[in-house]
DNA sequence: TATTTTTTCGAGAACGTTCTCGAAACTTGA
DNA sequence: TCAAGTTTCGAGAACGTTCTCGAAAAAATA
């Protein structure tokens, strides 16, 4: 395959390089009529514009790297499409890796874009990550990275984050509206702040109501379904049957949900559940699932734009956090039957 | 950001680029003591490949395209996963895709990936695609792409396809054999290779068993969770209830399942369910859906594994069909209860 | 008409690599 | 010790663009 160069147009037409790339590029200094005939034999000749050049000399790849840590629930799928709608328009080339939850991996993704000099970075953490260390020194050096919902405290950059902390108040306060009083918080992987916020959400709420939580209503786990499954086994094992659960993710809570209706118990009659990131999967359980709704779409927007602003302005910018709301989707499996 | 370059490292050594560039490339012209010296000071001194610059000279931009249809489903994500696997193993980058079911967008990313002058493309069509003239022409002129799973007979290239025939014929006649007699069958959308290919498996399992098949039993629509819903009320409404449905996909057999049961329908009893490429939510929808597992995996990986083939072969190859076989997990929506 | 301003263009460097070619510096063998 | 062979290296072109600089041509002004 001989590709057809902009030097190929410039001979064709018996003129220069330079007046064939000033007819790509909107350049006010060449005649119009001029330009149109390039145009036109350009495409005659089926002309297409070499990018890796054009980046090579504008030192900008016009590319984006994503780093999410799965894609096989719609969450991160549906946020990468918010930020493709936002970057696609600007002329921008997304990259997407997953890590499968796994730091190392991670972080092969992340030195992987770099390699390919992309010009920044969206990137949500793996449930593994603890130490940050390596992303704190790239963003130091004033490489553009936006972190939404997976992050740190600790981190200090840009981040799009999901109010947890108030949509977890209000997800446990709908339970002990509803006068559960025995509520059990699967809290996912404890490091993350998502899950500390969601955590603390689910402590506040108790304390605006005065009832006192005791340690073993909090449990520690992984994100997914197996999680709750495991979760839910060994509480009937324990003897231990919370009255309502109010789980960190919607894999959690359907994992248990499961476990728990084979074993006889009815939902919402014996034990009320409510999830949270609302998934296609919870309106599709037996009885639906409660949950609270994150904003998929726009984070990605908003993080796409946060990452735009940020390469603009290059080095004076100061991180910003963009806090989103999202609503809380009442079904059956939290609704108390009178 | 001022990035350090292979000029700065031969400065800085004393030496000349060449021998720099030949310490990166495993060259054999070059001394062992030198090339640990190269080494080292560019990792010393930060030093980070350019991409850019080297798929520049090399005519290589070692980018694969990926296009799908979709992916808030697991199928796709799982089968890019599967081609990220073979890909990345070989150096080259991914960019992702995803058209929305839209022919227009297909089109449009599929130049803008031309445009990124991807080496090769991995394209999966959405269900509104008619025309492949486009496809075809690019093939013809010696573009490696490959096709899997939602694809076109007509098109000549390779394709990484899952025998749709041999397993809707299963899957139906697990329904026969278990003693249905007035199946419906959801094709989807009727055009595309794979849903004539699963009613052909509908049709011949009949066959076989000596069943007419009337034509108001195969039911053509989209491929969406709310498209049989919509078949479902319609059946409903005109009273002519199956006792059997074999749908396209598992969207379409759980849309149509939560409406019948919702109007009072008993599963499997009155009606038995089996849908196809086994996903997620059929594993946990009551009662559990029995399916078609498709090889996502593996479709990724032999898709991948046929296009880097194709790109290292150049122009003399054929075009080859890989058609993979997955197996038919029964769950309770089929069995019929003695 | 002569001068200035504006428009339009071409030459050629630059981006950061790889790669070919030939030359210098070693080894080897007689 | 000298020729031939082998190893190691450097110079510089090339990849396909953009962009700066200055010059030519055209238009405007005096």
């Amino acid at each position: 395959m001989k590709y057809i160069t902009i030097k190929d147009i410039a001979k064709k037409l018996n003129t220069s390089v330079s007046t064939v790339s000033r007819a790509f590029n909107d350049k006010s200094d060449i005649n119009a009529k001029t330009k149109e005939v390039v145009l036109k034999t350009a495409k005659e000749m089926g002309y297409r514009q070499n990018r890796m050049a054009k980046n090579l000399v504008q030192r900008r790849s016009f590319n984006i790297g994503i780093v999410v840590p799965e894609f096989v629930n719609s969450f991160f799928p549906e946020v990468i499409m918010g930020a493709q709608d936002v970057l696609f328009e600007k002329g921008y080339q997304v990259l997407i890796t997953q890590s499968n939850e796994c730091y190392t991996t991670e972080l092969k993704n992340v030195q992987s874009l770099e390699n390919s000099m992309v010009d920044g970075l969206l990137i949500s953490l793996s449930s593994e990550t603890a130490n940050i260390d390596y992303y704190q020194d790239l963003v130091n050096s004033g490489f553009p990275i936006i972190f939404f919902n997976r992050t740190y405290k600790e981190i200090k950059a840009s981040k799009v984050l999901f109010n947890d902390y108030k949509w977890a108040m209000f997800a446990t306060e709908h339970l002990i509206r509803q006068g559960y009083r025995n509520i059990y918080h699967f809290q996912g992987i404890k490091t993350l702040t998502l899950s500390r916020e969601r955590r603390r959400g689910f402590m506040d709420a108790h304390k605006k109501h005065k009832i006192t939580v005791e340690p073993h209503q909090v449990i520690t786990s992984g994100f997914f379904m197996e999680d709750g499954e495991i979760i839910a086994k060994k509480l009937i094992k324990n003897n231990t049957i919370p009255d309502a659960i109010f789980a960190a993710n919607d894999q959690l809570a359907i994992g248990a949900m499961n476990v728990f209706k084979n074993n006889g118990y009815k939902v919402p009659e014996d034990i009320a559940f409510i999830g949270f990131s609302e998934s296609k999967m919870g309106s599709i359980v037996e009885p639906p699932l409660s949950s609270v709704k994150q904003p998929t779409f726009e984070i990605g927007k908003q993080a796409a734009k946060l990452l735009l602003d940020q390469i603009e302005a290059g080095n004076n910018h100061s991180p910003q956090t963009v806090m989103l709301d999202g609503e809380l989707h009442i079904r059956e499996s939290s609704q108390k039957k009178i």
